[in-house]
DNA sequence: GACTATTCTTACCGGCAAAGTTGGAAATTG
DNA sequence: CAATTTCCAACTTTGCCGGTAAGAATAGTC
């Protein structure tokens, strides 16, 4: 049960805009080299998280990307289900009738409430937080 | 971020042995029968689920399967780390030293969180629950 | 002891999705 | 207009997951 690289990508991408929130443009290179994120793959995510709004980016001389709305109304839960897509850990949870049991089928509440509990973390986690943490963490590093 | 379908047949198939539990052996072509599973798929699971004890196999002619332990001791965490193995969302969970990063890292801690919450839900969920369960749906669905 | 039924073991296959690449089109700036 | 950067779409590659096949081992039965 695996977070895809998609994700993974993302957030990274996303909470170093936030470390560079209201300091302007960051180009993809720039993010690309300083998480060592493959960078024609990672323009595709960043232009996915410019359609959904949760970046804003300008192309030309000087453009670049930079946070759609503030690090803390960014949640991982949004990331998630924007990069990832299909959140539920089984078919026949989005999709009930494309299974024979679905209606007498003991299993189909653990799947779901899985999921929830997987999406109550992730909700709960903002890019502020992840940021803050972070620049606590390379301080330490630093020492 | 899928439960692997393993997984799911292996709950499955379980599930199916606590119902039968205390009445002999299952075999493995009735349990693949009933929840409509590929039959020598199943096999491999039932062996691996053999091989560490939450059932137990004897082969020949009435052999067949039964749970190794109650169904109140399996719960479904133990599927799930025997079935997918790898339980960790990020590689860079299991394996920290393969990430550059992992000093400082802010994310770690959240996948390893969400890691946690999906393992609360499912070692919170034994056999016996959704046997108990199984029973009263398809009572309810014979109405 | 021969026969049969069943699990065990291993090796293989196909498909598909995920990860990554490439090339060019659209903007934006100076 | 030239340079820079994002955007877009199509393509390639790779790994793995779900499933198949076939024979070996084991356990009962007559």
């Amino acid at each position: 049960m695996r977070v895809p690289m998609k994700v993974d990508y993302g957030v990274r991408a996303l909470v170093e805009l936030a470390l560079h929130y209201g300091q302007g443009q960051l180009q993809t290179w720039e993010i690309a080299a300083r998480q060592s994120i493959p960078e024609a793959y990672l323009e595709q995510l960043m232009t996915t998280l410019n359609k959904v709004g949760l970046v804003r980016s300008r192309r030309g001389p000087q453009g670049g990307h930079i946070l759609g709305m503030a690090p803390e109304e960014i949640n991982l839960s949004m990331v998630m289900n924007i990069l990832d897509g299909n959140f539920s850990p089984l078919e026949c949870i989005t999709y009930p009738n494309d299974c024979v049991f679905a209606e007498s089928c003991a299993q189909q509440e653990i799947w779901r409430t899985v999921a929830e509990a997987i999406q109550g973390v992730l909700s709960n986690t903002t890019l502020a937080d992840l940021a803050q943490r972070q620049t606590k963490l390379t301080a330490q590093a630093a020492r």
